[in-house]
DNA sequence: CCAGAAGATGAGTCACCACTCAGGTTTCAC
DNA sequence: GTGAAACCTGAGTGGTGACTCATCTTCTGG
């Protein structure tokens, strides 16, 4: 790949996930060449469909969080990705459901989801009965509504408490 | 009124619950106005915009759910409007934000949401420090995301019972 | 250097959809 | 019955936004 063409990928991917985050997804891929410096047929050119595009970033976003979860509690974890969510704007789609088509970027996701849990019920943090669902279910639903209802930083440490205090033992 | 355009508008309204139910609100005036066996004139002589008509249909919803909140538990009213809203697709675009003008029809939600949270405190099923906007923000992520994710009965089932977990005293 | 391949450009195409309105139809007060 | 107001019809308008492609520009191996 010729070194400009590389040069405009790289800016085309750092001038979407800033356009996205600040308009949402439905945000035109003219706004994103503009901010890229690029013509829209550039952008195209690297990313067959506007989909393609935001499948892109969001695989960066769900790439940063996996790696995250090393080092992190379920909580923390669970904290982390509904931030992210809000931030982005978009993770939220991708786990809202099958209308982009992910690959197994989620898989990766989910994996360490089932190793925190496994870990929490361990240290006696959750109760066993909690299954990996559950807790996707729990932590995509904080995410959307975080993000679409534009709760404030306060709302959603409380609402997660809630969450957290209904997985624990007791 | 004349009463063929009384008909039409009754019509209307139930063609557009059923559209918007099987499609989502993203479909289009004409497959409602098909639907209702009337013209897309007439659609748009009853509602001036495509989103007076889903303001409408969201308005009986919340009539509908409002009414039943009379004689219900804070938990079964939570599943009931998680119920509509996975049913007709369009209570949670209500919940979800301010990109609708629903005025307000949702004060009445609202208040009954906090008329049976005292009550299940009193009841001691609900700790007293829980407020109101926390148990509206749990509800509206569990309503979008078992719509938005698809999720099954059992799932849905599940996943609300770890909340009202979090919320009960102990 | 420079040829030619790879890449960039951006006006234009196309499909979609909310909304309009000139002309035809129905209702109803009298 | 009848006339006019209210209503309905549906082809047409306008705007939007994803995507294309003929043409021009830039890179790079030799």
């Amino acid at each position: 790949m010729r070194t400009d063409a590389q040069r405009n990928r790289t800016a085309i991917l750092a001038a979407a996930a800033e356009t996205f985050a600040e308009h949402g997804p439905k945000a035109t891929t003219e706004q994103v060449a503009i901010r890229a410096g690029v013509a829209v047929g550039t952008v195209f050119r690297h990313f067959p469909t506007k989909d393609a595009l935001l499948v892109a970033i969001m695989k960066e976003s769900l790439q940063r969080l996996t790696e995250l979860a090393a080092n992190s509690t379920l909580f923390d974890f669970v904290s982390a990705v509904v931030d992210e969510a809000v931030r982005t704007r978009t993770v939220v789609a991708a786990l809202a459901g099958p209308e982009l088509d992910l690959g197994d970027a989620l898989r990766g996701l989910t994996d360490e989801i089932a190793r925190l849990l496994k870990q929490a019920k361990s240290a006696g943090e959750v109760r066993a009965a909690v299954r990996v669902d559950e807790v996707m279910a729990l932590m995509t639903a904080a995410a959307q509504a975080a993000q679409l209802g534009g709760w404030s930083v306060g709302l959603r440490r409380r609402t997660l408490a809630i969450i957290f205090r209904g997985l624990a033992p007791g």
